[in-house]
RNA sequence: GGAGAGGUGGCAGAGCGGUCGAAUGCGGCGGUCUUGAAAACCGUUGUGCCCGCAAGGGUACCGGGGGUUCGAAUCCCUCCCUCUCCGCCA
């Protein structure tokens, strides 16, 4: 969540940046202030009583050690009436402090100033496009299709297995699946990211650390074990942030660069039709994700690292791709700036989202308590950001797509030591 | 699943219900000494929130929650977790 102290500090910024959104940033604020007010009034009427009453304490167990029991006695029935007032207060104290935090959860992280105003998918900034889109023949067939000629991929088995948008993969489908993973593995942890397998099931407090809880619960597929509620991760940066949560990291242990690979489970609830063939929206999908905890200095060339290092795997793998700065409108819940980066799937004639790379700046982990010691020895939090590097289904459906020649799918040059064959043939 | 032990500051480890945020040791930081380092010695060393320009003051936190009490790290209830042994098992 948003700081307090920027809140209060930097009232007009934080909502000239959160109307971005196109929310009503202006009550939203007003209201985070109003309970805040209270909740610092409510505490300070609160410790001082409660500072009357520990003076109080003390002092009648020193008359009880000199042996003055009446006045022991006498201090002691001051008391009753000093506890019910401090019962008050802290009610009010409790009640105000779970109303802001409340509040303050409901609050999206505020856009940098670089975002551009919009308010859907239409409005982003195409950023850079890089890449000559295939010219395919006009019977070209759609991922789909070839996965089923191929026997690469098998919808209906998925169907069979567990319900629709869960993929099965065989034989080189299944191959090309592995082959793109330690790829994307290999090439993050050249770049100095350390991997992490993490669990796949995570619990509250890391759903609610990294923004996921209470926005997208409707979003993540969970269930109950004894009386817990466990969510299966939508995304690796759930388990991997969570790993540095209620920390206090030393200020040269920055920048932690982590890696992972995992399924990633959605319900994408209310989607349907061409948006949704074959791999183009599936609930269980593999990703290698990409995520760094940084100095607040550091965050903003973290984020083009993370871009560039991205597009030098879609530069390997040969596919076409563009850069987007989503707009205001489009951002995720946490995010405070997000790059989407697309593929060109040739065959559907249509860009396809494989990656998206974000700063979440303090929001996380200001959820998270992740901090730093900084210069002065205060901790202070720390930037998180994170990236898909990437995620394998889209993928696979551009691949197939754009290297789909009479002889059979071609492989990119770069994949064939994962793969160990040039083609895929029938 | 059965039986037992335990959860205290970065770590180790004390703590008769009263001045304990908490002894002591280690580690960390600063200093003295040294050509330098080590050793030794001295000092310092948790986090959140509130008030304050600051210095500083207040308050809360000894696994979580609740209770008893004027007062709880210390007593009671409850939940969670860890460890050991047995059973089961990829």
């Amino acid at each position: 969540m948003l700081e307090l102290p920027y809140l209060r500090a930097e009232r007009a910024d934080a909502e000239q940046r959160l109307s971005k959104r196109n929310i009503d940033a202006k009550s939203l604020v007003d209201k985070a202030l109003a309970l805040d007010e209270e909740r610092r009034s409510s505490q300070n009427d609160l410790d001082g009583q409660q500072a009357e009453l520990n003076n109080l304490s003390r002092s009648i167990g020193e008359l009880m050690k000199a042996g003055r029991k009446e006045e022991a006695e006498a201090a002691r029935a001051r008391t009753s009436d000093l506890k019910a007032t401090i019962q008050q207060l802290r009610d009010r104290m409790d009640a105000a402090d779970q109303g802001l935090h409340e509040h303050l959860c409901t609050i999206p992280n505020a856009p940098l100033p670089v975002v551009p105003n919009g308010r859907s998918a239409d409005d982003n900034t195409v950023v850079t496009q890089e890449g000559a889109l295939p010219e395919l023949p006009a019977d070209a067939k759609p991922h789909w299709e070839l996965g089923e000629a191929y026997g690469l991929l098998h919808m209906d088995l998925g169907v069979k297995l567990t319900g629709a948008g869960f993929p099965v993969y065989s034989g080189a489908g299944a191959k090309l699946q592995r082959a793109l993973i330690s790829f994307f593995l290999d090439r993050a942890i050249e770049a100095g990211y350390r991997e992490i397998i993490p669990p796949h099931l995570v619990n509250e407090d890391s759903a609610f650390g990294t923004g996921q809880l209470p926005d997208k619960e409707g979003q993540m597929y969970t269930f109950e074990e004894e009386g817990k509620r466990l969510f299966l991760i939508p995304t690796a940066e759930v388990p991997i942030t969570n790993l540095y949560r209620d920390m206090i990291l030393e200020q040269d242990q920055l920048p932690i660069k982590m890696v992972g690979y995992t399924p990633c489970f959605r319900r994408e609830a209310g989607s349907y039709g061409k948006d949704v063939r074959g791999l183009n929206r599936v609930h269980q999908f593999d990703k290698v994700e990409i995520v760094r905890i940084e100095h607040p200095d550091r965050s903003p060339a973290a984020l083009e690292e993370m871009v560039e290092h991205v597009k030098g795997l879609l530069r390997a793998l040969e596919l076409p791709f563009r850069q987007l700065l989503l707009c205001g409108g489009d951002m995720g819940f946490s995010s405070a700036m997000t790059y989407d980066m697309e593929v060109y799937a040739g065959a559907q004639k249509r860009w396809l989202e494989v990656s998206s790379i974000s700063t979440f700046t303090t929001y996380q982990s200001n959820r998270l308590k992740l901090r730093y010691r900084a210069e002065d020895k205060k901790p202070r939090l720390a930037h998180t950001l994170n990236g898909s590097a990437l995620a394998l289904a889209r993928i696979v459906a551009a691949l197939l797509e754009n290297n789909q020649t009479p002889e059979g799918i071609r492989v990119p040059v770069a994949l064939r030591p994962y793969t160990g064959f040039e083609m895929i043939r029938s």
